[in-house]
DNA sequence: ACAAGTATGTTGTTTTAACAACGTTACCAG
DNA sequence: CTGGTAACGTTGTTAAAACAACATACTTGT
């Protein structure tokens, strides 16, 4: 990912590819390659440095005492991670985030953001305007998995994810970014359950799957 | 709460008195007062200003569409609601904020934060960092529910919450800031199985509780 | 094309929580 | 102190999901 690209993300937006050069080595920022299924951040770790994706994803997982693993977030290219912890300096990391693919992240130093330095104030505003943007929508993420695991049964989680996916892609036919496990672990069910109540839901006509593509029905929604 | 109070605020902090006096105005505020369980927004609402409660409590809640009420969150006096959806303003509210006993509360338009004006330049970027740390503890805050409600048992669940409750007061006796009906839906269960599993883990001498007052027995924890 | 590995679907059993209904206690106002 | 109310606890029944074990389908590298 260059410069030009790096501009294109939604922390960067608003800077210039020059301003960009510029600000990373004053961010104090650092490249660094991950294997898939390595561990970028532990929990228990405390961390300084927000992380850009520059390509590849990485998935933030809790893992409780018993060793169940819940997938919180799913980060790709251009988005961010460990920035809710980088405010916070003194809270230690509750997840761990793991390459679910080969991956490469970019480190910015959060104090570096936050506190303007003597060549580009002028961009750090920008970019805490843009974390601010960010964290916000991580926020909504983080409450619409609330609102997707409230139902207390499979199908009704099932439904409010599915249909949001189905608003949030404009029609009734789309493509989720979770397999059949990463979804049971979303959703906080099992998978064969999950698998279960998906089979049955089609026999009953509301949807059509296979694989990770969706298609919703009529007559039971009115988008 | 006055222009001192008012400065002593997570939101507010750095900033003196006068300085905050001065925004206030130029930060487009206003005051409203609530009676117990009114509705301060709704879901659905589309909002630009963010909310300071300035005395009193308001619940964050969702409701599905079978009236199923989910806490989501407890903000009192000096913390912020809203702030999320009025940094992302295009983004509909999917929760009801609700008064949970007489209140006041203050509202601030994002808009005028984040973009300086002519007069109070220097404050404005103070507030914004403030505004970012804000956002972020908001951001634990939900992760922790996220967590608390990660495990598949209703013991699980308490275990989780009550441990965090115990670290962070410091020690194994503690008052929790719920009832029982907003535990039971902070943890998304029955109320009456919680009472259950609260009497069996009682029986078992893992805890002695009494209302909101909650003591974990040693042997079980190592703290 | 094949084999190995991974993802997904199926079935039956056990565990758990939801639910409903009711009893008990604490608290408040008259 | 008493009647009312709301919070809390208890019990038994029912519904649902967890779990385990296995079958099938898909994918990948050679």
């Amino acid at each position: 990912m260059d410069m030009t690209e790096l501009c294109g993300t939604a922390l960067f937006r608003g800077v210039t590819p020059e301003e960009a050069q510029a600000m990373l080595s004053c961010l104090a920022s650092r490249r660094q390659s991950f294997a898939k299924g390595q561990a970028i951040y532990r929990t228990g770790d405390t961390v300084t440095a927000l992380g850009v994706v520059l390509s590849g994803r990485v998935l933030i997982e809790s893992c409780d005492l018993w060793g169940n693993v819940t997938v919180l977030d799913s980060v790709g290219p251009g988005q961010i991670f460990a920035e809710t912890y980088a405010c916070t300096p003194t809270e230690p990391l509750m997840v761990d985030v793991v390459a679910a693919e080969p991956s490469e992240a970019l480190f910015l130093e959060v104090e570096r953001v936050l506190h303007a330095c003597p060549n580009t104030c002028a961009h750090h505003s920008r970019l805490v305007r843009n974390l601010l943007t960010l964290s916000a929508q991580k926020n909504l993420n983080l409450s619409r998995k609330i609102f997707h695991t409230s139902p207390k049964t499979i199908r009704g989680r099932l439904l409010s994810y599915l249909s949001e996916q189905a608003v949030r892609s404009g029609g009734r036919s789309f493509t989720i970014p979770f397999d059949r496990q990463q979804l049971a672990d979303y959703l906080n069910v099992e998978r064969s359950a999950l698998s279960g109540e998906l089979g049955r839901m089609q026999r009953e006509g509301l949807l059509r799957t296979r694989r990770n593509h969706f298609e919703l029905l009529a007559d039971h929604l009115e988008l």
